[in-house]
RNA sequence: GGAGAGGUGGCAGAGUGGUCGAAUGUACCUGACUCGAAAUCAGGCGUGAGCGCAAGUUCACCGUGGGUUCGAAUCCCACCCUCUCCGCCA
């Protein structure tokens, strides 16, 4: 949620920085709004307070023995009026809250201009693809040649864009979840979280998931309770972590990693990369969140991404850095890296990690702040970043590994995870 | 799943219709005393929002949402959550 002190003041600037973004913010509408909202919440508390100076004015005659005829025939013609007057303002301010809460973030100002991914940055290359001196097989191939890739089997057991790994394929996934954890905890300083997979409603509006992408989302309809979602990422339960919550200054920087199944309904995504791993209901992703003083958060961005780009670099696949230009930009950011891994079946590269600093947007929406000494509380700054999607990452080293026998040569620092195994070969 | 108890400020814990945003203790902050600390004493110490240049002032908040009332932490209804015992279970 932007802060409405900012759209108070000036509801064209952020107009116009929004149609960075091609969203289109209504300052008419706006304005209208926010002048009525004013108009009922002066006149209501008005109301208020003149009920209650007479109310306490009845116990204190009451407390003295004396008559409250007079006073109670006063208050008494007030009741409809404020009851009128309260409705009215509880809608306006729901109807406000819900335009707001539709609005995006605005785009730092560092943030290219462009409509879509075409206008995309690139800032910066690691490694050279490798050249292969065979015909290159895609994971898909690789996987169900090795024996150790099953789609067939997910469908008999729930549908499309599920999958089923076996042996060793499914120890090198495996491998990598416990090889980013490690990597993330003792080199890069975060603390390990366990989560829950199912969160409610508010943890989604929390992080800007709803109202506006639910049908992105797997419900869990529960027959005497609030209905749950399963989590389209661990960005969900871990910053949530923090809502509705001051933590001492001092406390900061929080950082967390967690490795969780994610759960994406992407109704809208049919047709799109329908073969293999890359766009599945259910994967697996280590993720990465901070959270830090407000100063400290674009510096927090770049480190961030570079803790995720040493897995890449530890695996050694060649990837690029985008920066991601104001139209191709997720709701609730200011400002995204995508790291992009090489994946020489498509000749291409491909997203594997999005990176993002959410500014106060979120923090705002779940009241999450920090205080330092006895001042006043202020709003934390959020980030999070794939460190990293946990199946794609697979893909790539099905692709990038792959020898010309159909085998997969395990890179060397999975090793360890691994038993020691250099190489996937069909059983 | 069954039976019972309960949700009040960072924590503990009073408060069962009126001057209660809430006693008291504790923690914390500031000051005094002290060479310094402890102890002691004095003051301060919740969150969100409105109006205002400001000083300030008004409103809301006692698990959540409704209701009764001139007035609700307190009464009524629903829901959520926690704890204890029993049952079941990995």
């Amino acid at each position: 949620m932007l802060d409405i002190q900012l759209l108070r003041k000036d509801a064209a600037l952020v107009a116009e920085r929004l149609a960075a973004r091609g969203f289109v913010f209504d300052v008419a509408y706006f304005e209208e709004l926010e002048g009525a909202r004013k108009v009922f919440q002066t006149r209501t508390q008005e109301a208020q307070a003149k009920r209650n100076t007479l109310s306490k004015q009845i116990g204190m005659l009451k407390g003295k023995g004396e008559d409250t005829m007079a006073v109670m025939a006063e208050v008494a013609g007030l009741g409809d009026e404020l009851k009128d007057l309260e409705n009215r303002l509880s809608e306006l301010q729901a109807e406000l809250n819900d335009f707001l809460m539709g609005v995006p973030n605005l785009p730092h100002e560092s943030v290219a201009v462009g409509k879509d991914e075409t206008a995309n940055v690139e800032v910066s290359r690691w490694g050279t693809p490798k050249t292969f001196d065979f015909t290159v097989r895609d994971h898909v191939d690789l996987g169900e040649g090795l024996g150790q890739l099953d789609f067939a089997a997910a469908v008999k057991i729930t549908g499309s864009r599920f999958s089923v790994m076996k042996g060793g394929l499914a120890r090198l996934h495996r491998a990598l979840a416990q090889f980013m954890l490690d990597v993330h905890t003792a080199e890069h300083g975060y603390t390990e979280v366990y989560v829950p997979y199912l969160v409610n409603a508010d943890s989604l509006r929390g992080t800007g998931n709803l109202p506006k992408f639910e049908e992105d989302l797997f419900q869990v309809p529960r027959p005497d309770a609030e209905k749950l979602y399963l989590i389209p990422t661990a960005e969900v339960p871990v910053t949530n972590l923090l809502r509705d919550e001051i933590v001492a200054a001092e406390s900061l920087p929080l950082k967390f990693v967690a490795h969780t199944p994610c759960f994406r309904s992407e109704a809208g995504s049919y047709g799109r990369d329908t073969r293999g791993m890359i766009r599945q209901h259910q994967f697996d992703k280590v993720e990465l969140v901070q959270m830090v003083k407000p100063e400290d958060s674009y510096a927090a961005l770049e480190a961030l991404t570079g803790h995720a780009e040493t897995i890449l670099q530890k695996l050694g696949l060649p990837y690029r850095k985008m920066a991601l230009c104001s139209g191709d930009m997720g709701f609730s950011s200011a400002k995204t890296y995508d790291l992009e891994v090489w994946l020489p079946a498509q000749n291409t590269y491909r997203e594997i990690s999005s990176c993002s600093n959410f500014e106060a947007f979120q923090a705002r929406r779940m009241q999450a702040r920090f205080k330092v000494g006895q001042g006043k509380p202020e709003l934390l700054h959020t980030l999070n970043g794939s460190g990293l999607a946990v199946g794609r990452t697979l893909v790539a080293i099905l692709e990038n590994y792959q020898n010309a026998d159909g085998s997969v040569t395990v890179p060397e620092a999975l090793r360890p995870w691994m038993g020691g195994l250099e190489r996937l070969t069909a059983a």
